[in-house]
DNA sequence: CTTCGTTCCTGTACGC
DNA sequence: TGCGTACAGGAACGAA
């Protein structure tokens, strides 16, 4: 599953491929990968042929690249880019066979280079590819659907005292928060058990009962497991994550919680248990994360 | 306004 | 063997 860390890896992989080069022709194969496309702005294809990529930016788990048109036209707007659940953004040579689940083929031709496809790959058909125009928001210009969410915690606009006081305003469970793009963007259902695990919190623990300090110490844990999680190429642990050249991350052997149920924690041994909570799953220690004992409701 | 449940979608893993 | 069903979950949406 897409998070963060492997978004960041897709953008960083796509920068050098896709910085300064033009989209010569685009085929949509399954029209459903477009459905956060606003039709009304124009055809989806022919806002794009012919654009030129300025270059690639991330927030959260939204990519998207703003175009220039020689016309003038378009200007000021992205091709935008969500994962979901199971996107894949791939580079292949022109004449490589179509990949399983092929939705979009963007073909790109640098200044002085031969083309390379760019290929959207999505089983589940969570993910979307759009072009949206660019609104002034936090940190500058990003696309208006991605206008809602919040700065992520890997880039400086980020406010750790707005975040913590933020959090701690919610009346909400701490999971429910850290999920909660419009709060704090880039976080999924793997890096939220990791970095709760870190933090020794349970995934219900009430946002309005954690200090000041504890929710400052559990972004500091969200940094540390992104920021590792990164460093070792994201995690691939259904094998539907993999960067542009098709390879796996490594931070799957690092995870402490995520899909460890019935293992022995690492920190003190107890059994991982697993928990279906808001309609996935949940896993969490449960020793080291027990819900503190619930103040009598009245 | 906030909070929370439902829905979208397909491949895989099961039980019978 | 084959069929049906549960499950995985990011984010938009609507209800309360």
């Amino acid at each position: 599953m897409p998070e963060l860390p492997e978004v960041e890896v897709v953008r960083a992989g796509l920068a050098p491929a896709v910085t300064g080069s033009v989209f010569r022709s685009v085929q949509v194969l399954d029209t459903r990968s477009l459905k956060r496309h606003d039709a009304r702005r124009g055809d989806f294809v022919g806002l794009l042929e012919g654009a030129t990529v300025l270059e690639i930016k991330r927030r959260g788990k939204f990519l998207w690249m703003p175009l220039a048109h020689a016309e003038g036209l378009g200007n000021g707007d992205a091709l935008v880019v969500h994962l979901g659940m199971s996107g894949q953004v791939l580079l292949r040579e022109t004449d490589a066979p179509d990949d399983r689940h092929l939705r979009v083929r963007l073909v790109t031709e640098m200044p002085d280079g031969k083309p390379v496809d760019v290929r959207f790959v999505d089983q589940r058909i969570f993910g979307s590819m759009a072009v949206d125009r660019l609104v002034e928001g936090i940190g500058g210009l990003v696309p208006a659907q991605a206008a809602h969410i919040a700065a992520d915690p890997l880039e400086a606009d980020f406010d750790d005292d707005a975040f913590v006081t933020a959090l701690r305003k919610r009346r909400t469970g701490i999971k429910r928060a850290l999920l909660d793009q419009g709060l704090i963007s880039g976080i999924g259902n793997i890096y939220a058990d990791e970095s709760l695990w870190r933090a020794r919190l349970h995934y219900d623990r009430p946002t309005d009962a954690l200090t000041a300090a504890k929710a400052r110490e559990l972004l500091g844990h969200v940094r540390d497991v992104l920021g590792q999680a990164l460093a070792e190429g994201g995690t691939s642990f259904d094998a539907q994550y993999v960067n542009v050249n098709g390879q796996a991350g490594y931070f799957e052997h690092s995870l402490n919680a995520y899909g460890r149920q019935g293992e022995a924690c690492a920190r003190c041994g107890a059994t991982l248990r697993r928990e279906s909570f808001m309609n996935r799953g949940s896993h969490f220690c449960p020793i080291c994360q027990r819900m503190p004992r619930t103040r009598s409701a009245k």
